[in-house]
DNA sequence: TTGTACGCGTTATCAA
DNA sequence: TTGATAACGCGTACAA
């Protein structure tokens, strides 16, 4: 009576037969029995073989038995066990993907791009986020390895832990890297940081800047060396030495934006610009920047990664170097099916996303004299 | 000799062991078995029962038998496979959460605040997004009981739809509600939308606003409901009569806020205050107000809903409509957690997030006489 | 075309 | 304390 289940089915159906639950003589927990296939046969009357056969499409059925067993299915409302098909070797059409932390905008558009790309196949994505710590990273490999998935999407913290990659190499489906290499995938995709880096670091050397901030993280990371590279090719293609007080690369956080900027400004000989590296960064670098009333981009060049509404709508608008992160993760869903599909591993295929630079308003060239002495920087005068 | 597992054992003993893979004669694909509970056994020279003994911590067991067996499951790399213990009723400990679109950042922080709870309870979550499409959501919930989650966190795209409503009703474990109502779930948790809408709604007519746009989405969903009729209350308590071209309550989208605020802006009778409900919608209206050379707070008073980086950051700063999507996920999952413990489901429980309305610079003042003629609005005068 | 019986990898119940 | 064995729900040879 609390729940109307069972006596609906019983009005309506021929027989609600074992799906209908066992009320106990008083009025005790609800429990009802998930139907199984005997149910269903008996339900039918036919055997279970030929439910089985029915559900896996096979053609040698005859039309009404096959139409019995299916309104039996229906008025049971019968499910295959997944553990049971799984047993039998069944495939489980189910991806694994492991991130550091969904609230990242840029992982959960690729988490979506892979997802759609995966509905195509029929597949279904299962995501779990590692806080960026590797024994969660061990462990959510040995879950996902237990629940049979099929495939992995994986953004690892530290492409050198010894745990995580024993962790991957004994586990026997394939891998897929997103932003990240590592030796125990089957294949890679990332976007093209280098170059995006590169240009955004020689554009704001072209407009005279000397002294650069670089914040950032990922020291651990493909991407976090390819972009202090960048930044290092930059300078060295333009004969600039580098000031190595300039460098801060530990984190991502917009905290940690926030507090480097404000240390960065606080400098004897403060940069002229910062490159802000981080999805998050922005929302950090703006207030500190604000609250030294300093004036972008009289006072500082500023240019992010990656672009975001904030840095569109922010006013001045910020310039950005540019990808797109849906594409990445549906790019590397499709990798995995790929893989999938051949028995064999398309082992060491790389694929690389374009990134874009997007100029805006952040950026403003700078006089070459040494900003030793600024006599006429109090009010900006022209 | 397909399978090299056992001669692999022999040979390395301590090493390796089965999991290193048997590179058949020729080049052929190194197709790997997983190690069983009877590999386990063979290797420790016990059996099986013991091996099952041992994991599941029963104290019934040697110490040197135990250390025996695990010795052999390291070696092995050995995991119970999560079907098999399934299909004994070994509970899966994973909770399911279905939601219209990672992207938006709202459910981003509501599935991190889920999975932080979950993990303290050693539970999983897995998630999957529905794109607001019912038969999808539908395929979802199915797919989810074949999985055997032992819950879920949903929020339904369309709460009378019946087919979804039949899929909640088959399925057996506990069901929580998120930012919805449903008849067929044990619980539902929701931010006070009614109270932040009308805290907001009557702010702007006590500063004289007569026409207040209201743009925003899920008129399908208890969301949309409390908004709307908080935006009536506000009103019919200030005696303000409401226009109905004010009202575009369609879509939660980007695009849809563009849009619609074009045409608000275009109205004869242009409303000069706007509600903008819904996480995305922002994005869409700062850029509309720009393109028609409109001033915030000078001829448009803003609110949206939730807060964002955006909204704090925006010259002006825009007034938001808060709460904490990461505190109302982690309730969800522990209201869940509660009904999990409990063989009796706590059904009908009902929990509020309370919102907050930070008040910023993005609403003026409005002269009471009617907008009819403006001679004076020129240059903002004085 | 349909039914029967076995096995998948576990857990749990018996005996020993 | 340990070992043998019967389930669990499904897929599938094989028999009918």
């Amino acid at each position: 009576m609390a729940r109307g289940i069972a006596a609906d089915d019983m009005t309506t159906g021929t027989a609600t037969g074992v799906a209908a639950d066992t009320t106990t003589a008083a009025g005790e927990a609800p429990t009802r029995r998930r139907a199984t296939v005997k149910d269903v046969a008996r339900e039918a009357g036919v055997s279970i073989g030929t439910v089985s056969r029915v559900i896996r499409q096979e053609s040698s059925v005859t039309a009404d038995i096959r139409e019995k067993v299916e309104a039996a299915i229906l008025r049971l409302g019968w499910q295959p066990s997944m553990a049971a098909q799984s047993m039998r070797g069944v495939r489980s059409r189910t991806i694994g993907f492991i991130f550091a932390d969904i609230r990242n905008p840029l992982y959960a558009e690729m988490v979506k791009g892979a997802e759609d790309l995966l509905s195509e196949h029929g597949y279904m994505l299962i995501v779990a986020s590692s806080d960026g710590r590797p024994e969660r990273e061990q462990a959510l490999i040995d879950r996902f390895s237990r629940w049979n998935v099929e495939g992995l999407l994986f953004s690892i913290e530290d492409e050198s832990h010894p745990q995580v990659a024993r962790a991957l190499a004994r586990v026997d489906f394939p891998k897929v890297m997103i932003e990240r290499a590592h030796d125990n995938a089957d294949a890679r995709v990332c976007a093209d940081h280098y170059r995006g880096t590169l240009h955004a670091a020689e554009y704001l050397l072209d407009l005279g800047h000397r002294r650069i901030g670089l914040i950032s993280g990922g020291r651990r990371t493909w991407v976090g060396r390819s972009r202090l590279q960048a930044y290092r090719d930059a300078h060295a293609s333009r004969g600039v030495p580098i000031d190595q007080r300039l460098l801060r690369l530990d984190s991502f956080s917009q905290s940690y934006g926030f507090r480097e900027t404000q240390l960065l400004l606080g400098l004897d000989e403060p940069p002229s610009a910062i490159l802000a590296l981080g999805m998050r960064l922005l929302a950090g670098v703006l207030p500190a920047v604000r609250s030294r009333r300093c004036v972008i981009p009289r006072d500082l060049s500023l240019v992010v990664s990656n672009d975001s509404e904030l840095a569109q709508l922010a006013t001045p608008a910020i310039s950005a170097i540019r990808y797109d992160p849906y594409a990445l993760g549906r790019e590397a869903a499709q990798l995995l099916m790929k893989n999938l599909g051949h028995g064999e591993r398309l082992s060491g295929t790389r694929l690389e996303i374009p990134t874009e630079f997007v100029m805006r308003e952040s950026c403003a060239r700078i006089a070459p004299n040494p900003p030793a002495a600024r006599p006429d920087e109090q009010q900006g005068g022209r």
